[in-house]
DNA sequence: AGTGAAGCGGGACGACCATCCCGATTGTAG
DNA sequence: CTACAATCGGGATGGTCGTCCCGCTTCACT
């Protein structure tokens, strides 16, 4: 699906597209996704052909602010993974994924499922931050810290309803299910 | 807001009033809020201006249908709250409201906030369903069966969570909640 | 049956938005 | 410094949808 063999941008092409990235970035975290497009191109200072070319749909853009932050939880979670007890590490990306979807309208909303398609996003990217949460899931079962008829399916609906939350004590929700977890 | 003594409709409006929203149910309940007005008309068998009549925008009818199901709920927290001790009610009642709104998809995507007021449209109507629920709450937690720290709010939000799982067993998400309150 | 008003159908209108296109501009290789 | 190709800006386009309007039909009261 990338472009193959590609060659290098022109200076302010390269400087145009992190432009755009930032502030696309920035705005989707803070408005959420329904914010159009052309209000990106505007906000960043360019034309709405520049955001278009670089992205050619509005999904393009999101999967591509998307990635950053994939790659960061990726490797925090691979870090719990080596450095806690399975039932730890599982409860920690646990508590993370959803702190980060709280400060991330766009993500949040992305997450309850409207419209984009995340995880192939994200699979794609070589981020695959739900394998990885799947997998700690697995580990934390067997280790007994984890109630065994947990499926991913039900994290992913939990998770969903942390990032529902509109008040300033996110911990007490997620407490409520980290405990009915267990 | 609503119409003071209003003049009873012809037999025809009447019948159509009805049909539209029969419709309007069955389709916001299996394809959710955004199905187009024009939509409905056309599976109502009527014209787009006769739903426009009825109810002027699309909250209306959607409040319209909405009011039926809230009679039935309120009258359901009331008799648990009457038959069963605190404890068992609150939670029934919680139930309840998830397995309605994992039924009726409109209803699920009303409450996990996209876009329509469903407290005010409810509360309007003297169908304070939230109310009940709020009450319940309190009552559930004087009896020292659900902790005291948990706010209606963080209910919100574990209900939004439950109506966002995709599966077939909804009761094992309901129960992690279920354990997570008391 | 007759008549006036209530109600009907569905096309028109306007708002919004993602995407595409093209003439003007700018970076860069030679 | 020149020339050309890459890139830019932002208006044009096409599609979706909610709401309004108006000429025609149907009801219901006398």
């Amino acid at each position: 699906m990338t472009d193959h063999a590609e060659r290098p941008l022109r200076a302010d092409a390269r400087r145009n597209r992190a432009r755009v990235l930032r502030t696309a970035a920035e705005v989707f975290a803070t408005e959420g996704l329904s914010v159009p497009v052309h209000e990106i191109a505007r906000r960043a200072e360019v034309g709405t052909g520049t955001v278009s070319r670089h992205f050619p749909t509005k999904e393009d853009l999101f999967a591509a602010v998307l990635l950053d932050r994939m790659r960061t939880l990726a490797d925090y979670a691979d870090a719990l993974t080596a450095e806690q007890e399975p039932g730890n590490a599982f409860l920690g990306l646990f508590t993370k994924l959803v702190h980060e979807g709280a400060a991330h309208r766009g993500l949040a909303e992305a997450l309850t499922g409207a419209g984009f398609d995340i995880e192939a996003a994200a699979a794609a990217a070589g981020c695959d931050v739900s394998g990885r949460l799947r997998d700690m899931l697995t580990n934390a079962q067997q280790a007994g810290a984890i109630r065994p008829e947990i499926t991913y399916a039900d994290l992913k609906a939990l998770m969903a309803g942390c990032l529902a939350y509109e008040g300033d004590d996110l911990d007490r929700v997620i407490n409520v299910v980290r405990r009915g977890l267990q």
